[in-house]
DNA sequence: TTATGACCAAATGACCAAAATAGTCATTTT
DNA sequence: AAAATGACTATTTTGGTCATTTGGTCATAA
């Protein structure tokens, strides 16, 4: 019972202080703040983490568990291993893309160059990189899909994707995930040659 | 003669604010220490260019020249389409990396911030794209590659790029220009199904 | 007529007092 | 006794100031 109150507040503070670093970044969210809003003294806090860091990036690892496991959910092994791959990748992509703390970390890299915020993002990246290079390397394997690096193929694909799901909206209208689908088809799986 | 001296001068502006803006950036560059590299007064500059930006603009439209010449030179008539495609792009992305006042701008936008920076990065980027773009349509129009919106496919192509020549060094050892061919030719020219 | 640099208003950043913050630990609560 | 707490402190960050620097002008010189 004493167990299932500390990890009870435990609790309390992690969602607290997700809430505040969405709202306010790594860098302008204070410890005071996190613990008035859990409802715990501030001392309270340190008992669970050693400090701010290792705080965040207790979130930022549930984070990266959400995504693969949505990733191990799109696979469905009666569909082909493009369409499987384009599902995994356009749902780690659009949950990344609505997540609140990620958006918040990418605006504070891009503004102030926090470093924690800039080792998330690339902790995520990685996640992501490391299920694509797992999920090549068995297609690979089975022939569905030329030889190739599993990781420079993971790297150039994820890419394409950011490119496409991000980068183009930068100047252009949003492409629908049919769309992307298209042109994941036409680019890497057929290839532009006629 | 009159006329002559005016562009000596003005030429020589120019390469004195070229040297200085590649050394210190945009922000740092000071009008002082170009009218006294290029040996003239400072009023003088301001006969040529109305102010700081215009000179600054007339440097990088030099420079966009340049890339557009480079371009054009690298496609032989006796080669394929992706063979042309791949020279081009590589070597548009050689000058651009090695180009001092590029880097500078590069890191400068990227510490600073400088919005005259962000601007003359994408003004790069876009005469990149602009030459790519028509040499696709030409492409297409010849049915040496599949039916393909030019502006995504020029887009996507110089995404694969950048990601192979620039981002892929910042975590693994660089790639040569042959394997990029290979890979370009791995998954944009054939496609990864087998 | 053309080039110049002394000059000026505006922008900048060095400086520092004041405020805020991460983390500690003696005290209180359970 | 064990767990929780918040007042406390060393350090960092902030906000405001003001001397210095800078882009741009224009009366003068060549």
């Amino acid at each position: 019972m004493v167990m299932t109150m500390a990890v009870d507040r435990k609790e309390k503070v992690i969602r607290a202080a997700e809430k505040t670093f969405a709202s306010f970044g790594y860098k302008a969210t204070t410890m005071d703040l996190v613990a008035r809003l859990a409802d715990v003294g501030k001392g309270t806090i340190y008992t669970f983490f050693t400090n701010k860091e290792e705080l965040f990036y207790e979130i930022m690892n549930q984070f990266i568990q959400r995504i693969k496991k949505i990733a191990t959910n799109a696979i469905h092994d009666e569909d082909s291993f493009f369409v499987n791959l384009h599902r995994a990748l356009y749902s780690m992509l659009e949950l990344r893309k609505e997540h609140q703390l990620t958006i918040k970390l990418t605006q504070e890299f891009r503004e102030v160059g926090t470093a924690q915020a800039e080792k998330a993002l690339a902790d995520i990246e990685d996640a992501i990189l490391g299920f694509m290079e797992e999920f090549i390397s068995k297609a690979a394997a089975k022939g569905e899909l030329k030889a190739c690096d599993p990781k420079v193929t993971a790297f150039v694909i994820l890419r394409l994707y950011i490119s496409l799901v991000f980068d183009w909206e930068m100047h252009h209208s949003p492409l629908s995930s049919q769309e992307i689908a298209d042109l994941f088809e036409l680019y890497l799986v057929h290839g532009l040659k006629k």
